[in-house]
DNA sequence: CTGAGCTTGTGAATTGATTCACAAAGTAGT
DNA sequence: ACTACTTTGTGAATCAATTCACAAGCTCAG
């Protein structure tokens, strides 16, 4: 199959969203013209994205909502649990651990982590906080998928190091640096310095940026 | 000028934490491969992002780091403060309000707002929580430039329709929804469902998607 | 001052993503 | 069964971003 591209697979995501949405509120079919329209999007994007899996619409009608999420569902990996662990028991991972909108879409917070004695032992939601130095017996036998990093930047690559040593394939990354692990490794960041940079830049440069989000 | 590819503004702001840090660990000047190699790029394309700003470098030499991180600066719309607001003080607004890493690098966040009578009125940080309410009449008067939003997903269009109205044009939204606004307003999502789900389909998929960040 | 060795800046080439545009396939009304 | 109307799925065309490749500029050693 060809390789598909990482904005289809963030729409793909947005779209999911929306029909789940649908779902709930009765809907049966969708146009990719309707699907745009949430989306932020063109029909013809819509159509696209969604040709590079398969056929999952009918002309003249749509696309059947419950079906087709199911098809994202099954597309994205969905279709099971995903075993995260935290990393950083501070403010944004403390944030991260009680947001049961994770848990709702399938990733499953099994555990989190921290190097501050002050905070191991104490626990929110159910959830002991570990000792980071746990981390390399605990993976091996526990086999989370996605380890969720959110240490102070200046340690960010050590510790998602040891994750890796540990056995950890996938990494969500909070802290604004540039990870750089081996290429087996599936890195993901969410940088909100940068989202706030470029409305810096988009905001001063308004004529020439486009306005788009 | 030339409109500049949103993927460029996104590396400038990569480039210019490294150059930063390199600049209070002494280094005088620094080349487009070093850039690439902890920006995560190649030297070609860091090259290619400056050189649409100007000419920054002296051949054979590199670029001269401190000039480079002003400019950069510059460019981002850095060289000045930012007046932020926070739209819902819960969880994640919470975490970011307390966040001081915004403030030292020039978003100087000045009031946070909730809807929530048992919140409004509580202080942290020096910030006291006002009344959503009171935002159509703080808003003309203390011109904050950018508003963070993190509410309920279902309140998010509603709020965010409110600060345009009261003047807000920059909008960075937690909320897991596509926000529909006025063309002149500037939003950046950042979406970590989203990158969770990118995760999950790169992991699912290790073969047919490539590993790059 | 010269030549060897780097590194920038940038057109040109390439690779990648989006948009266009339309045949094909369906629906619905009569 | 026929007509008018929708909407999908997809090659082809366009638009955008990245990579290539190299002339030109600078440093430094001798
Ligand atoms: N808080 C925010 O709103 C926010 C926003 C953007 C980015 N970030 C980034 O997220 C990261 C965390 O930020 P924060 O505000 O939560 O910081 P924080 O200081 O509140 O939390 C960091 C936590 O990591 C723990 N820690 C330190 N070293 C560790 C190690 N080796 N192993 C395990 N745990 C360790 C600390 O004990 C602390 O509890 C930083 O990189 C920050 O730049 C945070
Ligand atoms: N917490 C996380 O880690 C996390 C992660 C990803 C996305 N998000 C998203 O961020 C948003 C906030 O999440 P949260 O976990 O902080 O939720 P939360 O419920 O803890 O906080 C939401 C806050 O918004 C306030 N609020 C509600 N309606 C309001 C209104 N009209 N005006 C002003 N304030 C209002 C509520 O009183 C509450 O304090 C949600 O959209 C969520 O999906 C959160």
């Amino acid at each position: 199959m060809k390789r598909i591209a990482d904005s289809t697979v963030r729409r793909l995501s947005v779209y999911l969203r929306f029909l789940e949405d649908s779902v709930t509120h009765g809907v049966r079919t969708i146009s990719s013209q309707e699907l745009a329209r949430r989306g932020g999007t063109t029909s013809a994007q819509v159509r696209k994205d969604l040709s590079f899996f398969g056929s999952f619409g009918k002309r003249g009608l749509g696309y059947p909502a419950a079906e087709l999420t199911a098809s994202l569902r099954d597309i994205l990996g969905l279709d099971r649990e995903w075993r995260v662990i935290i990393i950083g028991a501070g403010k944004i991972g403390t944030a991260l651990a009680q947001y049961h909108g994770f848990r709702q879409r399938g990733f499953d917070i099994i555990a989190v982590y921290d190097a501050d004695a002050r905070k191991i032992g104490s626990k929110w939601d159910g959830l002991v906080v570990r000792d980071i130095r746990e981390v390399e017996r605990d993976v091996p036998q526990e086999l989370p998928d996605i380890a969720v990093l959110t240490v102070p930047s200046e340690e960010a690559q050590a510790v998602a190091e040891r994750l890796v040593g540990a056995g950890i394939e996938g990494i969500l990354n909070f802290a604004p640096v540039q990870l750089k692990l081996p290429a087996h490794i599936t890195v993901r960041n969410v940088n909100m310095a940068m989202e706030l940079e470029g409305l810096s830049y988009a905001l001063t440069n308004r004529e020439r940026s486009g306005e788009a989000q």
